[in-house]
DNA sequence: CACCAGGCAAGTA
DNA sequence: TACTTGCATGGT
């Protein structure tokens, strides 16, 4: 079966990324609300300048679902200039907080209470939210065991032979939910793991790193496949 | 100057 | 269904 020897492979790359990296601690955030706003903010964004549109939010005392509700989209758009797409993504806290308010009055325990398939499937459905997203919100927001999926993750692993090159985001998502022990301190450190790694030695012009840490996978291997 | 960053929705064929 | 395009700032 090539599910266990994929499994002990997946683990043992996540050990050499944690061993040289160390555990980086994931998502930096003073609240749940934080972290769910920073996943809208950083959408195809530098984490850099998400920061600095979250710490406007935070010195104008407005980081609370309250004060984002009743704040005017365009004042809200001034307010995350920095973080880029700035209309777009004001419209989009705006929609997810229709939605919390809709659904659970305005309250993250009550939105995290329940089933997480359920509100995965949710959550899909508020405009601005994709599965990226989603499962950010999910895994880093509520502690639920969802494998975050993003570019570094399927230009890694596609590069390094594990998925297709064209396979979607369900498809890259499934093949380690269904190998990786679903435990949310593995997944939450699994993708912050590849995204650093990603940042260091994988950009998108370059075709495979001499000096990546995963050049083992190679070993006795022949690339092509 | 070009390219990239912790995506997503809407439009087109 | 499978591409394409708009969205936008800030760093290298």
């Amino acid at each position: 079966m090539r599910m266990a020897a994929d499994r002990k492979l997946l683990l043992r790359i996540y050990g050499t990324l944690r061993k040289k990296f160390g555990f980086l601690d994931w998502w930096p955030g003073d609240s749940r609300f934080e972290v769910i706003v920073g996943a809208i903010l950083t959408q195809n964004t530098a984490w850099k300048n998400v920061e600095k549109a979250i710490l406007n939010l935070k010195q104008a005392k407005e980081l609370f679902p309250k004060a984002m509700l009743r704040m005017p989209a365009p004042v809200l758009a001034k307010r995350i200039r920095p973080a880029g797409y700035y209309n777009v993504k004001s419209r989009r806290l705006k929609y997810f907080l229709g939605f919390l308010f809709r659904e659970y009055h305005g309250s993250l325990s009550r939105m995290f209470a329940g089933d997480g398939p359920i509100l995965r499937e949710k959550l899909l459905g508020v405009n601005g939210i994709g599965p990226e997203t989603a499962d950010s919100i999910l895994l880093y927001a509520g502690e639920k065991p969802f494998f975050v999926v993003d570019a570094y993750t399927k230009r890694i692993f596609s590069r390094h032979g594990f998925v297709g090159e064209s396979d979607d985001y369900g498809a890259v998502q499934e093949f380690f939910m269904s190998r990786l022990p679903r435990k949310v301190r593995l997944f939450n450190d699994y993708h912050a793991q590849i995204v650093n790694l990603g940042k260091f030695f994988c950009k998108r012009t370059k075709p495979l790193c001499e000096s990546c840490p995963l050049a083992f996978l190679f070993k006795g291997k022949k690339l092509e496949s």
